[in-house]
DNA sequence: TTGCTAAAATTGGTTGACCAATTCAAAGTC
DNA sequence: GACTTTGAATTGGTCAACCAATTTTAGCAA
């Protein structure tokens, strides 16, 4: 293999090649759920990378729960059932495929989760937290930064999501928080010129305030209907 | 630094000093959304890590939305909001402590939404494959073997994620199915003595197959009932 | 002073080499 | 023959060095 080339948009990424084909010696029959697989080493030279795209295939491999490695010993598959496997793997390809219209989607019903939840759950603190968040907001609102308003829109839902007492949760918003803001500037959603939003944070601030779990629910449902509206929209398109 | 020394489970990985520190220059007012952060040499050096750590690092926080690194020219702090970068950062320095009361009420908000959804839009194909996970399953109970109970069950569920149509609710159900099952085999759980849940698996399909998405939720909400209480258990000793 | 050009320094991307722990099999002992 | 010992080979973990692209800077010309 030719020294020092950058993979090309066209060629995928020495990663990718190698989940691909572990995953396939799986379905093969050509390993088993258990197995110990090929030494890194072993991998690297097969599909002629460096280890360190081997490494952190692995790696990701790991994290996902597919298999375990242990130090000086090897990597293992993990001894689930070989259609359980070949889910997970489908996954983790897709992973950096997430569609925006499942991602906005998916978003609206960790929301209202989180909406709810908080309003049952949250402590003093953290309603002291969600009050400096929408003040925050307030006043890029007043400002008119337009960056600004949605910083500080995604710090005060963020702050409800903490609200939440479920790490998970926030950790799976703060997942995909990201990439919907981007789209968002992409696409100019959610104007400053509008002060809708502005109202449904001070009243979202409100039912938590006052700890009512399932108005705060319903409440985050209609904030995010336009959103929603505009991914069924897209998921339509796509049929 | 002393060589080749392995890190004991008192010290930090360096992975996470990193994080920490970086997190630090953001709140002191070192650094602003926008700037470039320090080469990865001059971080190497600084906390007398090797380069490997701190890629490793720097890709977890570009993985997370919070910098993006641009090839022979830098990694750059991305244009957010102080307060709402290290919300982020909170997120990613917790983000392997998910604890187990929050993972299974979060897995029950995601499985019950994706057994609504699942009902709704599933395709005749993603119906088969549900019918033939089940199969799978209902073998594995009749067979008597517990772990290929488990695997089948974890199967069972993941294909009717996929049959959500919502690819991001799919992986993320993936991404907390592994942790959970491993927990379940430490304590003994769906032990399959009892074939309650096997009924209603057996009715979840019904349910998909003949497209009634409140009754599906409902059920699989009953389903994940007892999982549901062992949480708030474990909820309640925590606190 | 201003604008342009080229070379030197810096950057992230990539690779090969080294380390200690583990594994495994052959030699040794009873 | 069964068990123990030992050392060589293999493993994942770690690190330093090299590469090409980019950025910065120094020099020169107008």
């Amino acid at each position: 293999m030719e020294k020092h080339v950058e993979f090309s948009s066209e060629e995928q990424h020495p990663y990718d090649i190698i989940i691909r084909s572990i995953r396939q010696r799986l379905l093969n029959g050509e390993m088993k759920p258990g197995d110990r697989l090929p030494a890194e080493r072993k991998l690297a030279e097969e599909y002629g990378v460096s280890r360190n795209y081997v490494r952190e295939a692995l790696k990701a491999l790991e994290g996902y729960g597919i298999v375990e490695t242990r130090p000086q010993s090897g990597t293992f598959i993990v001894g689930l059932d070989v259609n359980a496997l070949d889910g997970i793997f489908a996954d983790v390809l897709r992973l950096d495929a997430f569609d925006f219209a499942s991602m906005v989607e998916m978003r609206a019903i960790l929301e209202v989760s989180a909406a709810r939840m908080c309003a049952q759950r949250r402590t003093e603190e953290q309603l002291v937290q969600i009050k400096r968040a929408l003040d925050n907001y307030i006043a890029a609102f007043e400002q008119g930064n337009q960056e600004q308003v949605y910083s500080t829109d995604f710090e005060f839902h963020r702050t409800i999501a903490a609200g939440s007492g479920n790490t998970t949760l926030r950790s799976m918003l703060m997942l995909i928080t990201p990439d919907i803001l981007s789209s968002y500037r992409k696409q100019s959603m959610c104007s400053v010129a509008d002060t809708k939003p502005l109202e449904e944070h001070k009243l979202l601030y409100r039912f938590i305030a006052e700890q009512r779990p399932e108005v705060a629910a319903e409440l985050m449902n209609a904030h995010l209907e336009g959103i929603l509206n505009y991914a069924k929209q897209l998921r339509k398109q796509s049929e």
